[in-house]
DNA sequence: CGTATGACGTGCA
DNA sequence: GTGCACGCCATAC
């Protein structure tokens, strides 16, 4: 467990409800502006039960990508949007 | 320990 | 406005 995977983590769950971030936000909080590809590598490798990484989307405003099918996180971006109104 | 890959981002055509 | 190619950091094998 590196600092900057544990930094990550903690910046996604940091994400408000409804809220998304893009890799290159996540990962400038996270300390390494320049590691948002890092960002993708980790969570793609390591699903961390309890982190929205789903809130995380490219910067351009695309969802990305998601492990399990990026139909679900677009579906999850939506719910919580809705839930919020 | 070293190599290859990747859920990206930016620049140029 | 869209598509292609290159560069970058960290993780996983």
């Amino acid at each position: 467990m590196t600092t900057f995977k544990q930094r990550v983590l903690a910046v996604v769950q940091s994400i408000p409800l409804g809220h998304t971030m893009s890799y290159k936000e996540v990962a400038q909080l996270a300390g390494s502006p320049r590691a948002f590809r890092a960002v993708g590598t980790i969570m793609r490798g390591n699903k961390d039960p309890g982190v929205p990484c789903h809130r995380v989307i490219c910067s351009d405003g695309s969802l990305g990508g998601y492990n399990g099918g990026v139909d679900k996180k677009r579906k999850l971006l939506e719910m919580e949007a809705g839930q919020l109104r």
